[in-house]
This record gives structure tokens, sequence and C-alpha cells, in this order.
RNA sequence: CGCGGGAUGGAGCAGUCCGGUAGCUCGUUGGGCUCAUAACCCAAAGGUCGAAGGUUCAAAUCCUUCUCCCGCAACCA
């Protein structure tokens, strides 16, 4: 029976271009889905835009344009800088697609026939200029506390958290007209009554999510889960399904992390495969989530909560793989600093793989990262060209000088032949832990591992000398290189796929790859050029 | 006591969860090779793993205390 595995890589929100941190958070979901589907398992991989939500309406409101303008804009710039560097998404949603709508209602129905949802009347700030409800980040005012400029939910001044309510001589941000307060109802949801449930969670899956991910979601359940408000007064966004309620649209996020479920029962149709089965059938089922540390809890009590709000039977996220960040020169990223790096800039520049590679071998797993773009060009000089690019170039041009590109089937070396079965089981389960600069480090290990060998074969005496002992040599080295293309894939697949072209070898499983007979070699090219600086 | 992260050879980092001869890249020095994109391979020098206590046969790793550094409006992984 295939392996069930389903990825969700964290949905960018539609207000901003994709930059390296972006790329850093969810690459990780791309290799492992390229990992699992090597493996021959049945892999739903999906993703997409967050389309709603308080930031776009209120840049909408400013600019003097539709939400839908905008979060349609970000939506297919978000689709060109994934294609750009192959994230291999199943289906890549939208949050404002017909489809995720409808569904997310089905879902909130359910939820609220289960008795998960409850109605609350209570004060709310109100603009009688602008006529509207404010949020918190609508709101201005003074501290209680040191009487400086507060916004929202904190002082700008002595930093401290507010409760909005405590906030004096509150304005409107948009009008600055003072705000009076008026009665409003929400629906809650019960989130509280999932407090030993989801702790019992965490404990048992502690192994398998990354350590922040961990701390994160303990933090928030010692200090004790509270019920959240699941509607806000806005007018984009997904209705909500009751009564009395038409002026209101669900919670961002409750309705976005819904998309896990509404984007896999699209790519699951497809397969005749009903996502009630799907997510059931635990034993044989891995669930993979993949963002960066600010969207942990939301992974891992939110979402979960619903899932089990919803149907108690399915399976809660079993890997999180929760990264840090990305610094530039030990500094925040941020768009005000200008030194953010987006997607699109890296893509202009460099090579496709040369980023994967990078941000992967570098990835800010365990604790923050700095990025350069010197760095960069070191790790593509060094790894790239000097290890990977060099090996099979130096073997490649040397069969097409001598022997017109032809590879004498020859006895492969035992010893390789054993490192490489250890290497895939290796390399697999570290992909399946997340553990990824690990993974990668022992690939190109594997590559370091051929020069050496190379080195001490000496082919180019053997070819003089010995013709049987250098078709042994040169066997075994194309032996290497058709495996690293298969550990390749997962990573860095344009250039995996290039060396099985130059081997004339197919498809990529990720199991040994035996060879067999004479191979006539494609005309090679070099895989990756040097940058100077 | 606000929260969080960090401190490992000259630089940048891995190793810390699951204690067992301190590892990688760059740089420096010397050697090898000439198949290869001045790429590749070998070797040497260089660290009492921020400090102090503790646990242990054994601590960079576990426990306690301390010092120093960085981030914490909004955007935002």
């Amino acid at each position: 029976m295939k392996k069930n595995i389903l990825i969700g890589g964290a949905w960018p929100y539609a207000n901003n271009a994709l930059h390296i941190g972006h790329l850093a958070a969810l690459l990780p979901g791309d290799v492992i889905a390229r990992y699992f589907r090597g493996c021959d398992a049945n892999v739903v991989y999906v993703s997409g835009t967050d389309c709603h939500g308080t930031p776009i309406t209120l840049r909408a409101k400013k600019e003097n344009i539709e939400p839908i303008t905008i979060a349609s804009k970000y939506n297919e710039e978000f689709k060109n800088s994934f294609n750009s560097l192959d994230f291999s998404y199943d289906f890549y949603s939208a949050t404002m697609s017909a489809e995720h709508k409808e569904q997310v209602k089905l879902f909130y129905q359910i939820i609220l026939d289960n008795g998960y949802i409850y109605e609350l009347e209570e004060e709310q700030d109100f603009c009688p200029k602008c006529n509207e409800y404010l949020s918190d980040r609508e709101i201005i005012g003074l501290c209680p506390h040191c009487g400086g400029a507060a916004q929202g939910d904190q002082c700008d001044n002595c930093l401290a958290v507010l409760n909005p309510n405590e906030i004096k001589d509150k304005h409107c941000k948009t009008c600055n007209t003072l705000t009076t307060i008026k009665k409003n109802k929400h629906l809650y949801f019960k989130l509280s009554a999932f407090q030993d449930i989801l702790t019992k969670f965490v404990n048992a899956n502690e192994s398998n999510w990354r350590k922040n991910a961990v701390n994160e979601t303990k933090k928030y359940l010692n200090l004790g889960l509270i019920d959240r408000a699941t509607t806000r007064q806005l007018n984009w966004g997904v209705d909500v399904p009751v009564l009395g309620y038409e002026d209101k649209k669900i919670y961002v996020w409750i309705e976005a992390v819904l998309g896990y479920l509404t984007a896999s029962t699209k790519v699951l149709k497809e397969r005749n495969i009903t996502l009630d089965d799907f997510l059931t059938d635990s034993s044989n089922l891995k669930t993979y989530f993949v963002h960066g540390k600010d969207n942990i809890i939301f992974h891992t009590i939110i979402y979960p909560a619903l899932l089990q709000a919803i149907n108690p039977k399915w399976q809660l996220p079993k890997y999180i793989i929760s990264c840090e960040y990305v610094n530039m020169n030990d500094e925040k990223m941020s768009k005000s600093k200008g030194n953010l790096i987006t997607i699109d800039d890296l893509v202009n520049i460099y090579n496709k793989d040369t980023i994967r590679y990078y941000m992967i071998a570098n990835g800010p797993e365990k604790k923050d990262i700095n990025f350069s773009s010197n760095d960069l060009i070191a790790v593509h000089n060094k790894s790239l060209v000097g290890v990977l690019g060099n090996f099979i170039n130096r073997n490649l041009s040397f069969i097409n000088k001598k022997f017109d590109g032809v590879i004498t089937e020859a006895k492969i070396d035992e010893e390789i032949i054993n490192k490489t079965k250890a290497l895939y089981d290796k390399v697999g389960s570290l992909i399946e832990t997340g553990e990824l600069r690990s993974a990668l480090e022992n690939v190109m290990e594997y590559a370091t591992l051929g020069n050496k060998y190379y080195d001490e074969k000496t082919p180019w005496l053997q070819v003089k000398e010995d013709i049987n002992a250098f078709n042994e040599t040169t066997y075994t080295c194309v032996y290497i290189m058709a495996n690293l293309a298969n550990l390749l894939n997962p990573f860095i697949p344009t250039t995996a796929n290039k060396i099985k072209t130059m081997l004339n070898l197919d498809s990529f499983k990720w199991e040994v790859c035996h060879l067999k007979g004479n191979i006539k070699i494609n005309n090679i090219e070099l895989l990756f050029d040097r940058i100077d600086i």
C-alpha cells in the first residue's frame, strides 16, 4: 500500500512580494515532497495565497482600489515566483477562490453543529464618522502607563502590551475622530475546550517537531488557551454562514489554515480519494507543515483544534517544520530598512539551483542565519562548481575526448556500492525528519568521495597502462553520478535532470540506480559556471 | 526577574535534543596531480567549546548561577 503524505506549505499573505525569508521557510516542503514522490508515495503538496484580512483592506482603502485587485496581483506574482524556483505544488490555491470559500463555510457549519462556536455580545470601539467598528490596529491613543502614543494593543513608547480597552483618548486611525463604544456581537471558537488534548498532542509529537515549535506551543498552553473570535467586522473575506452576520467575515486565521483541507480536497478528488479517508487512515499517513517561527501556534494550536472540532478522527500535524529567520548582515530584514531581497531579485541574478542549494545547505533550521551574496557565491563556487560540477565534468570530458563518449561496462567498486546503498537510507531518514541541511551535506560528501576516488585511481594513468582498471574506475564514477542525480533530485531538480540527461538515464527513484551495459553520453554541458566577484 | 536567540581555532559556522578521542568552509603553510571551470587530492599549524560551580568513570553536550552580545512599532517566514 502506498504511503500517504500531506505537505502543507504556509500560505503567503498577498500584501508584499515573496522574499528570501519565505523561501527559507517554504523550500523544505518542496524537498520533502520531491523525496516522497521518489519513494512512490501518494504525495499531496499544497499551499496557496492568503488573500483576506485587515491589512489588505486597509491598504485598498488607502490606495482607493478594491482588495481583490491587490490579492490578485500578488497571487499571480507568487505563482510566478514559486515556478521560477521549481516548487512542485500539487495544487497552489488562493483563499479568495470560490471552492475554498464554499468549503470553508461547510467546515464552519460542522464546527458550529458540533457545538464549538458560541455567540458573545461585547462592546467594541466604533468610529461615528467612518460608520465602522474598528479593529485594534485601526485605533490610536495614549498609553495608560507612560502617556505615550499607543497603537492597537501595544505602546510604541514604553513597549507595554496593552489591553485595547485601557488605552486612553482613542481615535480612529483613518479619520482621527474620537471613537465611541457600541455593542457588537461575535462568534467565538471554544479553543479552551482543547487544552488537554492539545497538551497531550504536543507531548506525543515532541520528537517530530522542531524545537522552536515545541517550546512556543508549550508556552501558550502553559498560559492557558482562551477562546478566540472567529468573526471580524470586514467586508472582504469568507462569509459567515450564520443569520445576522451578513456584515462580518470569518477571521483569516481560522479560514486560511482550513486551506490545507480545501486544497487537499481538490487534489484528492482527482485521485478518487475522499479527504475523510485520507486523513483518517492515520497509520499510513504522515503530515508535514512547513512555515516560519511566527506561524507556529497557528499550525500547532489553532489548526489542530479546528481539525478536532471538525472530526476528532483526523490526524493532527505530525511533523512541524518551523524555521528561524533570515537576517541581512545581522539586521532583521524589513521593507522599511530597504534590506529586503525578494525571490525575484535572486532569480534574476543566480541560477535557481544555486539559490535552492544555498537556502537548504545554510537554512535557518535551528537558529537565525545571515544572508549575504558573497557567501552564496562562495558556496556556489566551492560546492556546486568545485565539488559537484567538477566531478562530473572531469569524468565525462575525458571519456568524450578519448572514447567518443562511450563508457564501457565494467565492474563497479564493491565498497562504493555498499556506501551508496547506506546513503539512501541515511539521507532519506534525515529528509523525513526535516533535517535537510544534514541530508544535503551527506549527499555532497558523496560527491567529494567521487573526487577522492578519481584521484586515488588516477584514471589518466590507468588509461595508458591498464584499460580494464580504467573502465572499472570510470564505470564506478558514472555509477556515483547516476546515484548523485537521484539523491540530489529533491534538492536541485534541474541539475539532477541535467546529469541524467547527459548519461541517457531516465526517471528518478529514491533507490539505488544500477547501471547496465555500455553508456553513450549525450552532449555534455557544464552544470554550473564559476561566478567571479 | 518582560519575551526570545546567541557565545566553539584568524573569519563564518556545524556538533548540544539522544554525554564518550573537537568537525566543516574560507584563510595561512607545505606537498601531490595534470582528467577537470586556477577546479581536484593529501598533510601541517591554529581552540582549556563565554565564566564559575555541580552531576558522572566521562561534559561543548545534562543541572545551577553569572557575564557579555543581538532582535522584539508596522510589513513579515
